[in-house]
DNA sequence: TGCCGATATAAGGTTTCCTTATGCCATTGA
DNA sequence: TCAATGGCATAAGGAAACCTTATATCGGCA
């Protein structure tokens, strides 16, 4: 569904941020680049377009209401992944003159990435990243042929010729809409059940695809589609809106299981792991800006365990 | 600092995602309520923004490019906080015609409701919301006055005249920028330490600040202020340009703290609790939609400590 | 080859947004 | 009480962005 208009825009929301930190209407504008009136304008049409007092002029200098404060705030949620979307975008486009040539499977680039860009960026302002993306195979290609200098892809074993290590841990899961009966059952569903339930799928040939089929073929066990989709898009709108169950990667609907859009199934005797792989050249050493990448992301996802 | 400029319109992001979900320019231009080359404009704009190729136009229908399908990606970070943030300001207006009437200390209406009433729009769309914000002495008030079926506030025991019960955890901590020396202690901070160390407090009469003081004075300990900020958004900026150690809500800095911009030091022999507590009437029950809310918040703790 | 659906381009008018110049108000200090 | 100062709003004019209708172009398909 599209966003209900009318849609606050993103730059005034920055301003008002600015505005918060400074407490002064004319050191944002100066700050933001604008001339007073014009960030002054931009305040006044935001409170418009919201219907809410956001400031209070009355005594001097601009104050916000408890109504702004919570507006920033709000907008900080907003405003931290629009920041990972630049740096994602920034890395896409950097081909040359960079010091740390990434090269990122579909699932990583798309969630870690930018996330990791981020944190490199507070920490090491230096480091400027180009990002290449691709599937496995075509990762694994990059790297022999030395066109980057580090590497993130899925797959259960060390690729031949390349160091690697695990990094994270992924696994595919079984999603339903929230109000399908499995959100109520009471005991782990079984692989043989999966085995006999239609399933929305990705394509044959992807990733997911693959591991979903391999694994249940191991037990020997078939694979029943009710639908193919070519995109993780696609698949979550149809689970979402009842198709049935579907199985996706646990990064890609992380979101939606948050708000309550999908529902996780828990799985009684099958897994299917998908971890993330770190890897490099085993003919060259890493490079500090590498180092320094590996490092804050061993830093993230022991963070990530203590909360 | 300022977003970096260019900034793309993310009703542009937006209008991509749909492209993404039903694989054509036409169909989500109408339903983005727009025409044809209005939607072929914009998304032309954005990809001149982005200065990457987010559509292949080439084979008839519209095909999003690996980049495309990044962007998208990146863009449900921005798009659904801003969903959450438009819900928020919608329940900050809506004064009648609700049937969920919630009161929520400042804390809870910035870091937890918008969340909360996202959920709550997916499950249950009938229920209209509205918010009134407050510190937890204005929010008992409202409640003892019946202005509200339900409100949220931190502290450590019920208010007399109302039912409560604990919600959700919370707690002061010691916040630090990520190049102090604190980063690097093997040894957790003790409560001596903190009454020796100038620290960046919020003001006199702020909820923080007396939960410190009164926990400090608990031990005999007295507070030594470095500076007093009126604002959260004031403090975190003062800790990050290396002003000094701060005292904040954990809630208040997870995200700085994700994105690495500020450090958590651990305590060893003191706590600071704050946690928060759902409250409502002992005379009048909860009614449907309360306790619809009730249910959800639950759930989404509990599946909080699953991931 | 010819039709059809989908997208791009063109033209025109409206709206939005910015900048400079200026007026008003609150705070401050003598 | 009065002037000075810093800060915000308003006004006017011009530039840029945006949308709509009409039309051309292109790829796929029978």
């Amino acid at each position: 569904m599209p966003l209900t208009e009318p849609v606050p825009d993103v730059r005034s929301l920055d301003l008002l941020r600015s505005v918060a930190e400074l407490g002064s209407i004319r050191q944002a504008a100066i700050r933001h680049n604008i001339s007073q009136p014009a960030a002054s304008m931009r305040l006044r049409t935001l409170e418009l377009t919201l219907e809410l007092q956001l400031l209070d002029r009355s005594h001097g200098r601009a104050q916000l209401t408890s109504a702004g404060v919570a507006v920033v705030r709000w907008s900080e949620e907003v405003l931290a992944p629009l920041r990972e979307l630049l740096l994602g975008t920034q890395a896409l486009r950097a081909a040359g003159k960079t010091n740390l040539r990434v090269a990122a499977s579909m699932t990583v680039a798309e969630y870690l990435i930018p996330g990791w860009l981020q944190r490199l960026r507070t920490a090491h302002p230096g480091i400027l990243v180009s990002l290449q993306m691709g599937n496995s195979r075509h990762c694994i290609e990059i790297m022999t042929r030395g066109d980057a200098d580090i590497g993130f892809i899925e797959g259960p074993r060390a690729p031949r010729g390349l160091s690697s290590r695990v990094v994270r841990s992924d696994d595919l899961v079984v999603i339903v809409a929230p109000s399908h009966d499995w959100t109520h059952r009471t005991t782990p569903l079984t692989a043989k059940e999966l085995a006999v339930t239609p399933l929305v799928l990705r394509e044959v040939g992807s990733g997911t695809r693959e591991v979903f089929e391999s694994t249940m073929r191991l037990r020997g066990l078939d694979v029943l589609p009710l639908l193919e989709l070519g995109s993780t898009t696609a698949l979550k709108s149809a689970v979402e809106s009842g198709a049935g169950p579907g199985i996706l990667s646990r990064l890609a609907v992380q979101t939606e299981v948050r708000d309550g859009r999908l529902a996780v199934v828990t799985l009684a005797d099958i897994s299917f792991d998908r971890s993330i792989r770190l890897v490099w050249s085993k003919e060259r050493p890493l490079g500090p800006p590498a180092k320094q990448l590996v490092r804050l992301i061993e830093e993230s996802s022991t963070r990530a365990r203590q909360l």
